[in-house]
RNA sequence: GCCCCAGUGGCGAAAUGGUAGACGCGGCAGACUCAAAAUCUGUUGCCCGCAAGGGCGUGCUGGUUCGAGUCCGGCCUGGGGCACCA
């Protein structure tokens, strides 16, 4: 029995499909066209089971629809820059170019052991300034037609080590490195104007229609448009007019407080001659910037003093407080609070024992009777305790409380959206410097285009806390291009999501050195048809880059409304965990799993199996894919990660699961080189007909041509591997069948012999898609040279796909009572006689007659009686 | 706290509103073997029953329908995101 050789042959054909340039592309106007692109990696160190689940998926596609005859554009990258380089430059003193470039030609070289039929001739990393130069040139173009800006804004300050750190750098509201408290400081910094094409990106949504529904739901409330209310607090003490946002105007009768931002203005100028309420802020000023640690902090308040005189009725003062659940980020940064029918107003109330009044009543309930506890209100209902609302539904309420603050003059109905504007400045070194020059004399000056890219000086240190770029030497000083004076460069650099913002776009003509992009190029193979990465990128990067795509066609460069026609979201990898006696992770390759009990492989110690959860390096429950395709290949690994679980949900990496896939590869490899007779030769013509057992082979190979390349136009990858498991179980059977006969002497008829050199062939390259190296391997042995990726998917005959009967169920009541077999397509009236004739169904009738008969063609007859 | 999603045998799962559990893992029984591994065959949702057969069953709960895993309402549990991780 020969053994399939993996090594060799997983080697081999990754030779020859990179020296025989087998996927790299041209655009070619004449052909269909199509884009595959996984969401590329950063550049952690080595590929993780995430990785090889995502490039298989996007892999699967892109090998079907080449079989389909598309042009199939399957590039890779680099999401090269970012925080974990400077991570690795402190704790280990490696420099973050160095560290980046050794882990790509590391996971370079894991990828391409997954065979994966990408054109690496368009490979980039966008640390490079070949590739980051263009993005300093399109942002002085967003400069120029006005779409970026510099304001102040609040950063997380860790002040021991005097600097800013990211939101995932805060636990628990210390810094991660000195456990200081946090504070929050403001800084200067540059925005790109993302709400200037809100409402587009929202309206836009619908027609991202091969989109996941929650993806649009999640960006839908992200960019959360809502009608609603500004209008203007007169205040005691002589301060100026307050102006508030609300989406309730019609709760205004039962409003008890108003609230301001700790970073509102005015809380700033009160805060002037009153030390307690400076303190009060400053404390509020120690949380992290964190919406998420905002929400959930105690809800907490500081009165001012002064008074808010009710719009609606005279001599109706509310206190003003200062609160730390207003954000200054949204509206306007003060509310009018109405604890019946707002949660977070409630809370406040509570604690500060504010009136808590209904002014919303569900209908057909007793007004008097009713009343609000610890949850508010929000449901719909008629307004009461409210003048000249009384009686009206919310909705119409809030048009008339909108009317009558406009006929005031005291404010306007507004729309209001939750996005706001995008702040692309990070003190950090490992980044793309921002092309811009401060002069004390004119300001913040744009980097003239002829002197880009702007390029990261490579001798910076990190021996001394803050941003390396800020205290190099000589790098940041410079001539002003206006006057010629001495002048600075901006230190800080771009937010890791600008890069990843446009890479798609220069995956379609990535070794321009003149422009970003082609327009010609990216119009043939623009928008990217299947789009493939983990939910997580749900809302920030895929909206960025529908931002991005937006202001590049605003400023000229190209012409396409949405960069991602088709979006797929993934599901996670996971795994068990495993801990010792000492509640220390273990790694799985450390553990023995035998008779239900775990032990530690060393010592034998027992193991506790913990929570099946998602692979993670401090949980220590990864299983390295390099050592899983050393040991099983990259088919096997390819094999499990499309089987059983579908690919939008999450999956459990199971050693049992790596040697099913195993199994199957052995059993495919024997039915292809064991028939147990001679198989005719390559390109025999078909015989003229086709008895029995040969047509029921031919059924099997045709139904799988037509179902598996279905189910990949779909991603149901683990149906398409069900399908073609029942595929080779019937071929198996009938290749058994005729090799018993022949052991007998009884050579099998050519019609036979010659089915099945077609179904086998059938599975070679219906089983391509998924394991490649296999499938050409198989394609060889069946006597062919040439590659089975140059090959059309192959041809389902319609005739072969429909079966002449049909198993037709029968209810009594909905009770399923007996199946029948009829022929295809039989009239009505031909199923239901032979339905109420079986005997099963006339006991179940119990005598009764028919009321009514439910007759669905070929499916079920459900009887009513 | 707010937004989004998921939940079906011992396990991963399948099922245009129409026979719940395809396909696979694991288990059990058998064949081959001195034995083991590998491989092959059969069987396998739960309960009652010798059997024929019957009853129950898709997180919980109520509804729509001739018919609900699927549609609608309310809950429970688990997961993702929350703007400086990528």
């Amino acid at each position: 029995m020969s053994r399939y050789n993996v090594r060799e042959s997983e080697a081999k054909w990754q030779s020859v499909w990179a020296e025989r340039n087998s996927f790299a592309v041209q655009a070619d106007p004449s052909k269909p066209k199509t884009y595959v692109l996984e969401m590329f990696p950063y550049p952690s160190g080595r590929i993780h089971m995430g990785h090889v689940r995502n490039y298989t998926i996007g892999d699967v596609i892109a090998r079907y629809k080449r079989a389909k005859g598309f042009n199939v554009l399957h590039p890779m990258g680099w999401d090269a820059f970012g925080l974990p380089a400077e991570n690795a430059a402190l704790e280990r003193g490696v420099h973050p170019g160095k560290w980046t470039y050794e882990n790509i030609a590391t996971m370079r070289g894991q990828l391409q052991s997954m065979g994966l039929a990408i054109d690496w001739s368009r490979e980039l990393a966008t640390c490079r300034p070949d590739y980051y130069r263009f993005e300093q040139k399109m942002f002085l173009d967003f400069l120029k037609a006005g779409l970026a800006y510099r304001k102040e804004s609040w950063v997380n300050w860790d002040p021991v080590d005097n600097t800013v750190l990211a939101n995932e750098q805060v636990i628990d509201g210390r810094g991660w490195r000195t456990g200081a408290l946090v504070e929050k400081r403001k800084l200067s910094q540059w925005f790109l104007k993302i709400t200037h094409f809100a409402d587009e990106l929202l309206g836009a949504l619908t027609s991202l229609d091969r989109w996941p529904e929650k993806v649009r739901i999640m960006q839908e409330n992200w960019i959360g448009k809502s009608q609603g209310l500004r209008f203007f607090f007169s205040l005691s003490g002589g301060h100026a007019d307050l102006e508030v946002f609300t989406t309730r105007p019609d709760t205004l009768f039962g409003a008890s407080f108003v609230a301001i931002s700790p970073n509102h203005p005015l809380a700033a100028t009160l805060a002037e001659g009153n030390a307690d309420l400076a303190a009060f802020i400053a404390e509020c000023n120690r949380s992290s910037t964190s919406e998420a640690d905002i929400e959930k902090a105690e809800k907490k308040g500081f009165a001012t003093g002064i008074t808010a005189a009710h719009p609606f009725v005279p001599g109706w003062d509310l206190p003003v407080y200062v609160a730390n659940f207003v954000l200054m980020e949204y509206g306007t940064g003060a509310i009018f609070g109405c604890p019946a029918h707002d949660q977070r107003d409630l809370d406040f109330a509570r604690k500060y024992g504010l009136p808590v009044k209904p002014v919303v009543v569900p209908e057909g309930q007793d007004p008097a009777g009713f009343s609000v506890g610890d949850e508010a209100y929000t449901g719909p209902g008629l307004l009461r305790n409210s003048d000249f609302l009384d009686g009206m539904a919310v909705e119409a309420a809030k048009t008339a409380a909108i009317a009558r603050i406009e006929s005031l003059g005291r404010g306007t109905g507004t729309t209001m959206f939750r996005l706001r504007d995008w702040g692309v400045s990070r003190q950090r070194y490992w980044g793309c410097p921002i092309p811009i020059i401060h002069c004390p004399a004119c300001g913040a000056v744009p980097v003239p285009e002829a002197q880009l890219p702007v390029t990261l000086p490579e001798d910076v240190t990190f021996d001394a806390p803050g941003n390396p770029l800020a205290r190099h030497p000589t790098w940041k000083h410079t001539t002003c291009p206006h006057c010629g004076g001495a002048a600075v460069r901006e230190t800080d650099t771009f937010d890791t999501f600008i890069e990843s913002s446009w890479y798609f776009l220069r995956f379609a003509d990535p070794r321009n050195e003149q422009v970003a992009f082609d327009k010609e190029l990216v119009k043939y193979w623009l928008p990217v048809d299947n789009y493939i990465g983990g939910i997580e990128h749900a809302v920030l990067h895929l909206l960025y880059s529908r931002f991005w795509t937006r202001a590049l066609s605003h400023v000229g460069y190209l012409d396409l409304p949405e960069p991602f026609g088709g979006l797929f979201t993934q599901g996670m990898v996971t795994h068990a965990t495993f801990q010792d006696a000492d509640g220390k992770w273990v790694f799985p390759t450390d553990v023995d799993l035998q008779g239900g009990k775990a032990t530690l492989k060393a010592g034998g110690t027992p193991v506790t199996v913990g929570p099946v959860i998602k692979m993670s390096k401090s949980k220590k429950n990864v299983v390295d894919p390099q050592s899983i395709i050393e040991t099983y290949g990259a088919d096997a690994a390819r094999l499990f990660m499309m089987s059983d679980s579908p690919p939008d949900r999450d999956l459990e990496w199971t050693e049992a699961g790596i040697d099913g896939a195993w199994r199957y590869i052995s059993r495919l490899w024997r039915l292809v080189t064991e028939p147990g007779f001679t198989l005719p030769a390559a390109g025999t013509p078909a015989p003229a007909s086709f008895g029995a057992e040969a047509t029921a082979i031919r059924r099997a190979a045709h139904k799988a041509a037509a179902g598996v390349g279905d189910d990949i136009e779909q991603y149901r990858f683990n149906s398409a591997v069900a399908k073609l498991r029942i595929f080779s179980n019937a071929l198996g059977e009938s290749l058994a069948r005729l090799a018993a006969k022949a052991a007998e002497g009884a050579a099998p008829a050519a019609d036979d012999a010659w089915a099945a050199r077609e179904a086998l062939e059938y599975l070679c390259q219906t089983v391509q898609p998924v394991m490649p190296h296999l499938a050409q391997q198989m394609w060889v042995e069946l006597g062919h040279s040439d590659l089975l990726v140059d090959r059309s998917w192959p041809v389902a005959d319609s005739a072969l796909l429909v079966e002449d009967t049909a198993t037709v169920a029968v209810q009594v009541n909905g009770k399923l009572r007996a199946t029948l077999a009829l022929p295809r397509d039989a009239a009505e009236d031909v199923a239901k006689a032979a339905a109420l004739a079986d005997p099963a169904v006339q006991k179940a009738m119990d005598g009764k007659p028919p009321r009514k008969v439910i007759v669905v063609p070929n499916r079920i007859v459900n009887v009513v009686v």
